[in-house]
DNA sequence: CGCAATCTGTCAAATTCACGACATTGTGGC
DNA sequence: GCCACAATGTCGTGAATTTGACAGATTGCG
């Protein structure tokens, strides 16, 4: 549960010598909390790996509203879409907390892809795993009524960041119903009734700034519609 | 209009040789309107091309209802996320009515990857568009009201379908109030509430088993949100 | 033509959900 | 300890949406 293993981490499907070749093209770059380490907008000149701490992948809509896309943890690569398709930064990456991150710049990027033919075949496998999961994401959105949609992203950020205890399962990042809102396409208020609902059922215990997961398997039911 | 070109062709990105490689590498096939091509679930053994007709996207979900993903012009690749990664397809492909594919079987697919660097390049650039164009559906959905979505929709067919008459833009083909529903994640009732909101606007006219576009770009505008 | 299937129009009841408001509680800094 | 800030708990009210039901309209087919 703590070492869950990243599933978007490049180097997973890169041969001995790509891994070699972009460990040394790579630099080290530290963000503090909060900080944004590119924008939403922005045009893309490197891509990144993330070694410890916690991105956030947020959409600033017009509205003033803001939309969670998704979670990273050490060893997702992202911002590599951008430097694929030479297209402006679809989301903002913010730093949950102190980060640091490997840094791939752009030319280094299509010079790795050129020589490395696995890095380019990793790439690619990368990109295809993000889309099944955002395609899921999206029927979610589109099917399922809210208490599913906030079961399923408390699954997965309890696969990702969860981490065992003899009372249940914890998050290593703070995940307040602001936030889990955000990410369900949601009110706050709407998340605060299911969340008390999930906790009546035993299925979490809500704390502040984030919450216990008492019951994982629960929650995977719930997230999986049906319901 | 009539003319829209693909946006999922892998063949714009490929060069010459590529791409007669890959026209001798395919068969040719038809299916009949209402047949599948594939099942969601399939094992995938090949990827194909459209050539003429349309191909619609969708999920049977375990409670009996239908999600519309998207919907495929000629020119159009798809079926490839399962043969590069090997799962299964994530969603079923039907016939919306008489079409003729290219279908090229798996271990084509893999030697034109190993041949030809500019396939397994365009390849990576129609994956990390469709990724990007999920995303934008994924907020679509979980963010915007209703009419804004169905106005999405009503938007991408008549890019892909949309026939340009003198009295608007007709789709080439049928795209029923249940169908738009089942795209825009939404009842069928509330879909027919809308479009008549749209037609009092003169933007649609409502006609049997589709909608004629009397004002695309009206309708570009509702698409945007920010209602 | 006549029939079956499909699609549209419409309504009422029930439900979900958003929004604004406000009190309360927890947290961290000084 | 005190205070500012952030997060949670909780209500109403109203809007949006679903669901079920049913009638009428259109189409294709034998």
């Amino acid at each position: 549960m703590t070492n869950a293993h990243s599933s978007f981490d490049l180097l997973q499907w890169m041969d001995p010598q790509a891994v070699q070749a972009f460990k040394s093209a790579v630099r080290l770059r530290k963000y503090s909390a909060g900080q944004d380490i590119y924008m939403q907008g922005d045009e893309g000149t490197e891509m990144f790996r993330l070694l410890s701490g916690s991105i956030s992948f947020v959409v600033n809509r017009p509205d003033g509203r803001e939309m969670v896309f998704t979670l990273f943890q050490p060893g997702d690569c992202f911002g590599d879409t951008s430097l694929v398709d030479g297209d402006i930064r679809p989301q903002t990456a913010e730093a949950i907390n102190d980060v640091e991150v490997e840094v791939l710049a752009k030319a280094d990027f299509n010079r790795l892809r050129q020589e490395y033919r696995s890095f380019d075949d990793a790439l690619l496998k990368s990109v295809t795993r993000q889309l099944r999961l955002v395609c899921e994401f999206y029927e979610d959105a589109n099917m399922n009524p809210l208490a599913v949609r906030v079961a399923g992203r408390i699954a997965s950020a309890a696969a990702a960041f969860g981490d065992k205890s003899a009372e249940g399962v914890r998050l290593t990042i703070p995940l307040s119903q602001t936030e889990l809102a955000a990410m369900a396409g949601a009110s706050r208020q709407s998340v605060n009734k299911v969340l008390r609902i999930f906790q009546a059922e035993k299925l979490v215990r809500v704390e502040y700034g984030g919450l216990l997961i008492l019951d994982l398997e629960g929650i995977r039911d719930r997230a999986s519609a049906l319901d």
